[in-house]
Formats: C-alpha cells, sequence, structure tokens
DNA sequence: TTCCGACAGTGGGGTCGCAAT
DNA sequence: ATTGCGACCCCACTATCGGAA
C-alpha cells in the first residue's frame, strides 16, 4: 500500500466530523490493507508508530525538503526507513539521524510529509486516535467492537490484536486473556469537586482512599520474576529494586498488583512528587538514586491473585484478596462509606479527608465497591477528589494558540504582585477557557499590548484573571523560585485591579508545609 | 427530546539522559 | 561544563458526537 493513501485517509478524517464517518473511513482502509500491510497500517491510523518513539522531534522536521511530485513510497519502505532510522545512536549520530529523516522527507508528497511530522511528533491530530481507530478494526473484522477494546486492553496494545483478528478472525479475540508478565492499561479516575458531590454520584456502598502523589506502578510477580511498569506500560523495573523485594516478599508466587510509587520522611510524611518522579527517572546509576531517596511502594488494588483474572470482580472482593495478600502497611489507608444515605458516616468521609491532608497526602478517591477494574478507562467508578486553590493573578502576556485555536490568544503569563509595582511572573495557562472566553481576552488583549514577536503578544499588566491550582511546585524557571501545578482559569476579575492583585508574598505564605 | 459518557485537542512544569556546543 | 532536545512522569479542562434515558 502507498504512504499517499494513509495520509490522505488521514487528511479526510480530520475534515469530518462525524465519528461514525470517521470509523467508516478508517475501517475501508483497515480492509484493503495486506497482512503485511496492516501492523504498519493500524497503528500509524491510530496516531502511533509500531517502534514506540523515535527521539524524532521539530528540530528534526521543521525544515523539510522540497516534496516529491509522485507519490511512490510504500507504507512498508516508511516503516523500514524508520526502523533504520531509530538503530541509529551514539556519537555523531545526529547528523546521520538527519540525513536519514530528509531522506525520507524528501521521498513524500506534501500531504504525506504533513502526515509524517503528525506521527512522528505524536501530534496527527485527525480527531480519530486509538479508540477510533480500535472501533475502525471491529468494523472492518466484523468483530464486537467490545470484545475489540478489551483485547486492546488487555494486550496494551492495539497491533497485536490487529494482526490476531485480520489474521484469524473475532475468534481470536479469545487469545487476549490477562496474563500474569503482560501489563495492562490502568483503571483511571474522574474528577468530583467534593467529597459529598462525589459521593452523591456513586450513589452506593463506596471505599474512600488516600490518593498517593507518586508514580502509578502495576507490579507482576510469576515465582521468581517481578515486572513493574507505569501507567503508559513502559517497563521499570529495573530502576525500582525495592519494588521487586517487596513484591518478592509476598506470600503468593503469582499475582498483579496496582498501586503507587511514593517517598516517605523519617517522620512518614511524604515527599514531593518531583523527587519522586527524578528518582523514577534514574537509570543510569539506580543504587545511588535508590540510596538517596528509598521508595516504598503502595498498593490499592489487586487484578490477578490466586491462580484467577479478578477484573470483572466488584471491588469489595478484590480488596478481599488484596488484604489477604499484601500487609496492611503496604496497602493505601481507606475506609469504607456503606450507606450513603448516612450522615455519621458522610461526616467520616469527609474528616478522612481532612486527615488525609493533613498527612500531606493529595486528596482522596471515592470508589464504587460494586465496580470491576475497568482496565484502559476512565470510569464513573473512581472519582478524585483534591482540594483547590485559587489566586487573583495579573496577565503579563498570552501566546498564539495552534489547531483549533488558531488565530486566538490562547496561553496566558501569570503574574503576581511585587511590592515595587512590578510583577513575578509564576506560570502560564491555557486551561479552563471557554470558546467565549477565548475570543474575548484576544480581543480585550490586543487592546492593552504592547509588543507582538508572532508567537507571544506583551500586554500592559491590567488585566486580573482568577486562577485554580493544585499546589506550589519548586522551580528553576520562574524568578519567585515556585510555580504552580496544573493551574487553569477561573474567570476573569474585571473587579479587581492589578492593585488588588495577589502578591508573592500572599504566595508564598499559602505554601504547604 | 434531552442528557451524559467517552474522546480528542490544547497545551502546562519538572526531571533525566544524550548529543552537540 | 553547559545547553538544547526528546521522552515520560504528573495533569485540567472544553467541545463534540452519538448512544442512553
Amino acid at each position: 500500500m502507498l504512504l499517499a493513501r494513509l495520509a490522505h485517509v488521514s487528511a479526510t478524517v480530520a475534515t469530518t466530523p462525524a465519528r461514525s464517518q470517521k470509523i467508516a473511513l478508517l475501517a475501508d482502509l483497515f480492509r484493503s490493507a495486506t497482512p503485511a500491510d496492516a501492523p504498519i497500517v493500524i497503528p500509524y491510523l491510530a496516531g502511533r508508530l509500531p517502534q514506540g518513539r523515535l527521539g524524532i522531534g521539530w528540530s528534526l522536521l521543521k525544515e523539510p525538503p522540497p516534496p516529491a511530485a509522485e507519490p511512490g513510497l510504500t507504507v512498508q519502505a516508511t516503516d523500514a526507513a524508520l526502523t533504520a532510522i531509530g538503530a541509529v545512536s551514539g556519537q555523531g549520530s545526529q547528523g546521520e539521524r538527519k540525513r536519514l529523516v530528509r531522506e525520507l522527507m524528501g521521498a513524500a508528497t506534501a500531504e504525506e510529509q504533513r502526515f509524517l511530522v503528525g506521527l512522528l511528533t505524536g501530534e496527527v491530530r485527525q480527531g480519530a486516535l486509538d479508540a477510533i481507530a480500535v472501533e475502525g478494526l471491529a468494523r472492518a473484522t466484523e468483530a464486537p467492537p467490545a470484545a475489540v477494546r478489551r483485547a486492546v486492553m488487555l494486550a496494551g496494545a492495539v497491533t497485536p490484536v490487529a494482526e490476531a483478528l485480520l489474521a484469524r478472525g473475532p475468534d481470536a479475540l479469545e487469545e487476549f486473556l490477562l496474563s500474569v508478565g503482560r501489563p495492562v492499561f490502568p483503571m483511571l479516575a474522574q474528577g468530583a469537586g467534593s467529597v459529598a458531590e462525589g459521593i452523591g454520584k456513586l450513589a452506593g456502598p463506596c471505599a474512600v482512599e488516600e490518593k498517593l502523589d507518586g508514580i502509578r506502578v502495576q507490579v507482576h510477580r510469576d515465582g521468581p520474576d517481578v515486572r513493574v511498569y507505569t501507567r503508559t506500560l513502559d517497563d521499570i523495573t529495573d530502576r525500582l529494586p525495592e519494588l521487586t523485594a517487596a513484591a518478592l516478599e509476598l506470600k503468593d508466587e503469582a499475582f498483579i498488583l496496582d498501586g503507587e510509587v511514593i517517598a516517605l520522611d523519617g517522620d512518614g510524611r511524604p515527599r514531593p512528587f518531583q523527587e519522586i518522579a527524578g528518582r523514577v527517572g534514574s537509570r543510569v546509576d539506580v543504587a545511588a538514586a535508590a540510596a538517596a531517596l528509598p521508595v516504598s511502594p503502595v498498593f490499592f488494588d489487586v487484578l490477578y491473585a490466586a491462580g484467577q483474572d479478578l477484573l470483572d470482580l466488584p471491588l469489595a472482593e478484590r480488596h478481599g484478596h488484596l488484604a489477604r495478600l499484601v500487609p496492611e502497611p503496604m496497602r493505601v489507608r481507606r475506609t469504607v462509606v456503606a450507606d450513603p444515605a448516612d450522615e455519621a458516616e458522610l461526616s467520616a468521609a469527609e474528616a478522612f479527608f481532612a486527615e488525609t491532608l493533613r498527612r500531606g497526602h493529595e486528596g482522596i478517591v471515592l470508589k464504587d465497591l460494586a465496580a470491576p477494574y475497568s482496565a484502559g478507562r476512565r470510569g464513573a467508578g473512581w472519582l478524585k477528589v483534591k482540594p483547590v486553590h485559587t489566586l487573583d493573578l495579573v496577565v503579563l502576556a498570552a501566546e498564539w494558540g495552534s489547531g483549533r485555536r488558531t488565530g486566538k490568544l490562547s496561553n496566558l503569563h501569570l503574574g503576581a504582585r511585587r511590592d515595587d509595582g512590578t510583577f513575578a511572573m509564576l506560570g502560564k495557562t491555557f486551561k479552563g477557557m471557554t470558546d467565549a472566553m477565548l475570543a474575548w481576552q484576544t480581543e480585550r488583549l490586543r487592546e492593552i499590548a504592547v509588543g507582538d514577536d508572532g508567537f507571544v503578544v506583551t500586554v500592559r499588566p491590567e488585566l486580573v484573571v482568577e486562577i485554580a491550582y493544585d499546589g506550589l511546585q519548586k522551580s528553576t524557571r520562574y524568578p519567585a523560585g515556585v510555580t504552580l501545578r496544573f493551574a487553569r482559569v477561573v474567570r476573569y476579575r474585571e473587579d479587581k485591579t492589578p492593585a488588588e492583585a495577589d502578591s508573592v508574598e500572599t504566595v508564598l505564605a499559602n505554601r504547604q508545609p
């Protein structure tokens, strides 16, 4: 198959708003893929490379060679070229990689170049990624969509499922069972505004668990063999020897556990997320990193134990297995609300939330005790509740948006007031704005603009905006030495002048101990 | 007919490792 | 030694489609 065909379908999908139509377009393409093309075509149309990330970013792609006039690249030749690029490494490799990338891009037509840039940077922006591609695969192979989705979640990737389906038809889905050693996509939580709101939404018996601010891990043990995976199913076993040791201490021979890795002070308080992320990211000298910051796993779910797949069991039963398998200090703290209509239980849940924050943790997760483990879904069965802080900050500048925000001023630079009347930038945000706010702020900011370099529009510091954020983190980038975590716009405060905005002192005083 | 679940898009900061400067 | 880039950790929020209610 020619790459031109994929690129054209991708471009068509991008301009088609209806999801049903996107699925039909993808299914058509998948049906005409040969067995050799399919393992390439399907991930490509899901916005993924079969090789995973290749270390090619904007810097290697920003000045493409002139496009080819006629399409000649096949899908398989493209895949072979990318595999070759991925294999180049070591001193002086950047020049060779650049040459190979230019060679590939030079063989591509303009439409193919656009597609390749999206694919290589991970931004295909066709309004269809994994989920829609999986629907298209189901349509093309006449397999039940729900069964295909489940197989993909259990396989941890689309490609093996696609290959099996195309080779052997819908019956092949039965091969995709939960198995120890093969990671599955973890279940995720949705947000809730408050404890009461979350419990109300679940509308049934629920667990209230501490939400720990670390790195999500899935730990597999099969006899002496232990593997540790991240949320995106990267294998990080070698970076966290403590987890292998912990898993081998448990009495069962085979299990899959879901949990969080954190680090604790001598007095039991959690270390900041940044430190744990640094530890988990350290690959070169693991022993030194482990000595400097030992980490502990805290488990909250079990997917496989006692020789069985537990995914479809209700949480209440899975937790029974967890409690049997994992000793209490290695389990997340929790309480249970048996009757959401019981005022006393509700206030106990509120008290648990407050206590969790006092202990220095991020928040809580409310979990429906009847819900199965929905691998890979941001299911309604788990709801996270975190405290929200707000500040009134001054807009210092704004960046021109991209994609559907092209032509709109989008990403705001936020400043806190200093005593001398200047402002200290605390970070940026593009979140929380409706289309109407985006249009309004574009107009308003242009009125007070003092400069535009084509990327950033600097403005007179006159507009005050209320910003919600999850907390402060240390920063070397911003002048106050801190930045806002997960900042988002709540509303503009046209009733406030910059002189009434929050000061740097106020921000630092609110810092968590 | 209205409501709501699931997706995709639009980017945020930090940290590590690697290659180039 | 320092700098820039890319991968991957954490992530919030809005708009939209289409099935559920």
